[in-house]
Parts: C-alpha cells; structure tokens; sequence
DNA sequence: AGTGCGTATGATATAACGTATCAACCCCAT
DNA sequence: ATGGGGTTGATACGTTATATCATACGCACT
C-alpha cells in the first residue's frame, strides 16, 4: 500500500468508506458526528491533501456551517483527538487518517514539489524516537515522525 | 549523555563552550556571527529550553538590539540553517543545539509537564522514517522526530 | 413541568507565529 | 572608488490558534 500512496487512485471510495468508516466508529464509541464534523472529514477526505484550518474554514463558510475559526479547529480537534484526522506539525494542516481501521502511530511524508503527503504506519517503540526515550527514561505518549522531501513522482524532475 | 540530559547540570560553561563552539565554526566556514546572532544563540543557551520567537525578541527588545520580528526570525534562521539551533515544530519554538561538534539529525523528547527538552541523536535512514521512505520510493531530505511525553522527573508524579 | 448537567455552537476579540518589502548600511573585492 | 552581497531597520501584512462569554439542545432525575 505505501509504495502506491503518492499513485493515482479512485477517488469517490475514498470519501464513502472514510466516512462511512467514521459514522460507524462514532456509533459504536458514543461520539457525536456531527454535521460540521463530517462535513470537515469529507473536505479532507475529498481534497485528500494536508489543509490548513483557515482553507477549511473558508468551504465551511460557503456552505453556511459557520464561519468563524473556533468551528474549524472544534471540529478538528474532534476529528484528530479520535484517530479520523492528524495533524501535520511540520506544515500546520491537517489531513485525514487513511488507516481508519486499526489503531495506529503515523509516519508522514510529505512531498516538498507536489505537496502530497503519505500516511505510513510504524511501531513507535520500534525505532529512534522509542530509542532515545528508552535511554532517557522518557515515557512517549505522542510520537511526531514527518519526513519532508521528493515524492517518487516528483524526485527524477529534481 | 542522553540518559544524564534531564538532570541539573552547571549550566555556566553550556553557554560559553555553545558561544565559542559556534564562534570557532563560524570561522571556519566564513559565516558572520554578528551580535544579534551570538546574542540569541546566547539567550537559547542559557534558557537552556524551547522558546518562542517572540518571547526571544522580548530580551532583545530590552537589550536594544531590536524590537521587531524580522530581527529575531532571521538570527534564528541563520542558527538553524547553520546547526546551531533546531526549530521545534510541535511547539513552534527553538532551542539550541546541544551536539554542536558533529553533523547530526536530531531526535527531540519534550516534557509536557516541565516543557524540558532534550535533544538526542539518531541515524535518520535507521528507523521508521526510513523504513516508511525506502518503502514509498520517497527521498527524504528533512525528517522531523519529537516525541511528547513525561520526562523521568515528571513522570512519577503523573 | 422544572431543574441541573454535559456537550456542542455561536460570536467577538485577541494572542501567537511568520513573511513581504523596501530603503539604508557596511564590508570588501574587483 | 565603486559596485555587489550580505546585513540591518522599519512598517505592514498574512496566517494560525486560542480565550472568553453567551446560547442552544438533549437528557436524566424529581
Ligand atoms: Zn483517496
Ligand atoms: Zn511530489
Ligand atoms: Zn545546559
Ligand atoms: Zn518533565
């Protein structure tokens, strides 16, 4: 899967399955999905790149579901505290999760040329971070993994 | 020393060994260290902690050595593309570097409780990033690793 | 029905972070 | 000396994020 990520696709399950996957988490957590909420997913789901608060903020406002920041970033933090969207540190953005499925610690990268950004999964316990904390005597609760660079499309231009 | 770098430690000579390290390379690569520059990898030093631009250009605003924001934003640029300092992105701050000898890609462990920071060290084509990268065909040229969590001091308490 | 509680929204303002731009200045090398 | 590169000063602006207070709605308990 992650060597096709930065690949063409067919888009429209994307969008369905997201939030059909959601609506169907929610149910069984207790969370309310709201219409705002869902609606911000399916932006993400359906631009299906990392977006920032305000650009999001903006389609909300031509739909009428609000205009003002606090709406978007409610809306976000929902979606990002419950696994349906992350947060993109190194860009300030955010994107929908395409591992809805499974519980997860995210790899990101992050194409510099294209703008595209992969989702990848990886053991944080695994690796440098779970390493140097080990040595630290540090306990991880959140791990940030972005790799900025040339996506495989992007990389031979270069 | 990772495992040493959450302790107390006499902190006098981290910011006159930082200054003439940097000083010293700055020499050598002809690079100017101008006053602005020393003064905030000074500021970085002795905090001794992650810090906002603003609240950097704060000190020099007392110290009349500028009061607006290109001033602190470019001496924190000249630090951080010349390794002198790192761009914390999950805070949105900056801290100095602590392994000023050696070509590095650091791997950053914040407490979340007292906001230390410890800077550790780590091969980036290692782990999971470069796992996740090889897989994807992605080059990468910048990998961010910050892991938030409780530092061996905080953590008890929590 | 009435009360209280929790969650979600609405709305305004402001904080925090970061950049664009242009003129002035300084150094120093051709 | 002069011209170009890097540095600085200064103003303005753009972007991202949060604080705060008020309101609405569903739900449980009495
Ligand atoms: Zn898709
Ligand atoms: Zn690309
Ligand atoms: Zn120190
Ligand atoms: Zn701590």
């Amino acid at each position: 899967m992650t060597n096709q990520a930065f690949e063409a696709h067919d888009h429209r399950s994307c969008i369905a399955e997201g939030v059909a996957s959601a609506a169907q988490i929610c149910t069984e957590r207790n969370l309310q999905f709201t219409k705002t909420r869902q609606r911000v997913l399916e932006i993400l789901l359906s631009e299906h790149r990392a977006m920032g608060a305000y650009e999001i903020l903006e389609q909300l406002r031509a739909e009428g579901l609000g205009s003002q920041p606090p709406v978007a970033y409610r809306a976000l933090e929902f979606l990002t505290k419950n696994g349906f969207a992350h947060r993109i540190e190194r860009l300030n953005a955010f994107i929908a999760c395409s591992h809805l499925d499974n519980a997860h610690a995210p790899v990101f990268l992050i194409c510099r040329s294209c703008d595209r950004v992969v989702e990848a999964e990886a053991d944080p316990a695994q690796g440098e971070i779970g390493r140097a904390a080990r040595q630290a005597g540090f306990v991880v609760e959140r791990a940030v993994r972005e790799a900025e660079g040339l996506c495989p499309a992007c990389a031979p231009a270069a």
